[in-house]
DNA sequence: AATGAATGAGATTTCATTCAT
DNA sequence: GATGAATGAAATCTCATTCAT
C-alpha cells in the first residue's frame, strides 16, 4: 500500500524522493524496533542504520514515537488491506478464512520484524503507547466488520457454531501470530498452505482425532 | 512455590526476614511494572510503594533489571508449578486441559498484573537488553515436557490428531491469554468454569457447527 | 530574608543543610545568569560553579526556569521587604523615599549580579518570561500600594504634586537604576549617602508642589 | 538613515536590490525578535515572514547574531540620527530636550517592536555573546557628546544645575522608556505632546537652578 | 542568487546506581 | 542493614549553518 504510493504518477520527483527517503527510514526503524523494542531503540542507532544524521529523522517525523505511529500504522493498514481484498473476492465463510490466514502466515513469515513489534507491544498498557491501542482499537473494529459478515451468514447457515465475532477474530489472530512465532523462534522454514491447512484444520475441526476426514 | 520458600523449616529468622522483604519489593514492583512497563517504572516509585529507601533495594536485587526478571521468573515458576501440580494429579489428556485451563485462567484473572506482564513477554522473539527470552526458553522446554506425556498418550490411544506438542503448547497459552485479555480489556467479570468450557470446546471440536454434540 | 531562614531554630540539621545547598546553587546561577543570560546559561555551567553534580541541581530545583524564578521572587522578596520595612519605620513621604533610595542603592551596588538580570529582563516579552512578569506585576502591585499611603498624604499635605502613583513607582525606580546601571558601567565606587542626596535633589525638586511655578 | 541610504544616487540597480532585500529582511527578523526575543527567534521563522528561503538569509548576513546585532545598530543610528538632527536645528537647551522628549516618545510609541528591543538592551552592563555593550558604548558616547555641548553651555548660563551629562542622558532616556514602557504595556492611547510635557515638567523642575531653594 | 534538505553540536532532563552516613 | 543525596551517562530534540543543486 505505501510502496505503491511511490510509484504514483501524479507525484513530482521531489515529493516521491521525499517518500521514498521516509521509508528508508521506516525501515531502519522497524528492524531497531523489533531488536530492542521502542524504549530501548535510540534515535542515534535509527539515524545510523538509515544513514542520515541524527537530525534528518527530524525532517520526516515529528519525533521519535511518531515513527513508531507510522510502522504500527502501516502493519495494520496492511492487515486491513488484505482482510478487505479477501473479503471483496471470495464468497464463503470458509474461503474467506482460508485465504486470509494464508495471507496473514505469509505476511508474518516475510515481515518478522513487523510481527515482532507488532506481537511485543500489542498488550502493553504503557502511558506512551496509549496512541497504539486507539489505532490498534480502531483497525480491530473495522477488520472485525469484515469478517462478521461472514461469521454470520455461516452461522445462519448452520455452517459454524454460535461464536462472537470480536473473539473470533482475537482467536483467530492469535493462533496465527503463534504459528509465526514459532516458526521464528525455530527459525524453520514454512511451507504456508501446509501450514494453513494445519491452522485451519484445528480451527474447524478441534484437535479431536476423527477417522473420516470432514474437510 | 516461592511463598513456601517462607515456611521452610531450616531457614534461620534473619533469611527469611530478608526473604520477606524480597518479597515485599516484588509486590509493589509488579504492580508499577504492570501499570506502567518495565521501561517506565522507576525505581523511586518502586521503593516508596514498598516502603523502602531507594538505596534498600540494593540490598535485595543487583538492579532493575533483575527484579524484573524476578517478576518473570515467578510467573514462569508459578505456570511451570501448576502445570506442574496437575500433571501429577490426572490421568487423561483431557483432565490434564481441562484443569489447565481453569486453573490459568483463574490464575490470570486474579492476579491481573502479573498477568499483564507475562502477557506482555510470552512472545518475545529477539533476546533484547532484558533477557526475558532465556528463561522464557527454559520454562517453556520444561512445561512442554510436561504436556508431552499427555500428548502422546492421548495421540497413542487415538483420542486426538497428531500434534506438535511445542506449538501445542504455545497455542494452548495463547487462546488463554487471549480470552483473559479480552476479558479484563472489556472489564467483563467471568465464570471460569463456562468460559474454560467454550475454550475447551472449540479446542477439541473446532468452530463447525455439529447438530449433536460430542463431547 | 531567605538568609534569615537558614538560622531559624525550628529546622533539623537536614533541612538546614538542605536550604544550604540550594543558596549555594542560586549563588552560583545568579553569577552565571547575569554574565550570560538565561538563554545562553547552561545547567552544565551552574553545576561546576557550584560544585555540584549536574543531576544534584535537579534534587533542589524541578528545572532551569526554576532556578531563574527562585531569583527572581528572592530579589522582589528583598526589594519588598526592604520597602515595607521602611514603610514601618517612618512617617514622612520625604522619610519613606529617603530611605529607600538609600536602601535600594546599596542593594544594587552589592549585588551587581541580582541587578543585572533584573534590568535586563525586566521587559522582555519572550513566552518563556511570562511567569517572571506576573510575578514582577505582583510585587509591582504591592509595592505599589506601601508607595501609596506615603504619596497620597503627601498630596493632600500639598508637599508634592498631584502624580500617579503607579507611574511614580516606575519612575523612581529607574532612576535609580539608571544610577545604578552607571556606577557598575563605568565601575566606579559609590558613596551612597552622596548619591542618593542627588537623585532625591533632581527627584524632588521636580514634583515639590511650588505656588510660584517657574516654568 | 538607513533608507536613505536606499535612494542614494551613487548606487548600481544591483546594490540597491541588494539593500533592499536585506531590509526586507531586517523588518520581518525586528518583529520576531521583538515578539520572542533573540533565543526563541528561528530563522526558519524569519525566513518565512520576509518571504525568502532560510539559506538565502545567509547571502545577506553572516549569522543570526549579525541580524540582530543590523537591528540594535539601526536602532542606535536612528537614535543618533534624530538627537544630531535636533542638536542641528535648535538654539536651547530647553528646546533641544524638548525635541529629544518628543521625538522620541513618539519613536517608541509608533515603533513598538523596535522600542521592544531596544530597551531590553539599553541597560545591557555584560558584553554577553550578543556582544551588544561594544555597539551601545559607541553610540552612547556620540550622543553624550551632543547633549554636553548644550548641558555645559547651560550650566555655564545658570539654567541648570551643576549635572554629569553622562548621567543625565541614561537619565532621560530611561524617563521616556520607562513612560513608553507604561503606555505599551498598560495598552494606552498616548497623547505626545501632552507627555512629553509631564515628563519635561518633572524633569525640568528638578534640574534647574533656583535662587530660592524650597528644600 | 536562491533554496531547503542534511547535519551534528549542544542543550535540558531523567534516573539507575553508588556510597558515605 | 537502611538511607537518600549525589552523580553523570545517556536520551530526545532543536536549530544555526552548510552546501549541492
Amino acid at each position: 500500500m505505501y510502496d505503491e504510493l511511490l510509484n504514483e504518477e501524479n507525484l513530482t520527483r521531489k515529493e516521491r524522493e521525499k517518500l521514498f527517503k521516509r521509508k528508508e527510514i521506516l525501515n531502519a526503524a522497524v528492524k531497531i524496533f523489533a531488536k530492542k523494542g521502542f524504549d530501548h531503540s535510540t534515535l542515534d542507532e535509527i539515524a545510523e542504520l538509515a544513514e542520515f544524521g541524527k537530525g534528518t529523522i527530524y525532517n520526516y517525523f515529528e519525533n521519535k514515537r511518531d515513527i513508531y505511529l507510522a510502522i504500527i500504522e502501516n502493519a495494520f493498514n496492511d492487515y486491513l488491506s488484505s482482510v478487505d481484498e479477501v473479503a471483496k473476492k471470495v464468497k464463503t465463510f470458509r474461503e474467506f478464512i482460508t485465504n486470509i490466514t494464508r495471507g496473514f502466515l505469509e505476511y508474518g513469515i516475510n515481515n518478522k520484524e513487523v510481527f515482532s513489534i507488532f506481537s511485543r507491544d500489542h498488550l502493553s498498557t504503557s502511558d506512551d503507547v496509549l496512541k497504539v491501542k486507539s489505532i490498534m482499537d480502531t483497525y480491530h473494529n473495522k477488520i472485525t466488520k469484515l469478517y462478521e459478515k461472514f461469521i454470520s451468514s455461516a452461522i445462519k447457515n448452520k455452517e459454524i457454531k454460535q461464536i462472537v465475532p470480536n473473539i473470533f477474530v482475537l482467536f483467530h489472530r492469535s493462533i496465527i501470530l503463534t504459528y509465526i512465532h514459532h516458526f521464528i523462534f525455530e527459525n524453520l522454514s514454512v511451507n504456508i498452505e501446509k501450514e494453513a491447512e494445519s491452522i485451519l484444520d484445528i480451527l474447524f475441526n478441534g484437535i479431536l482425532y476423527k477417522p473420516e476426514r470432514s474437510m
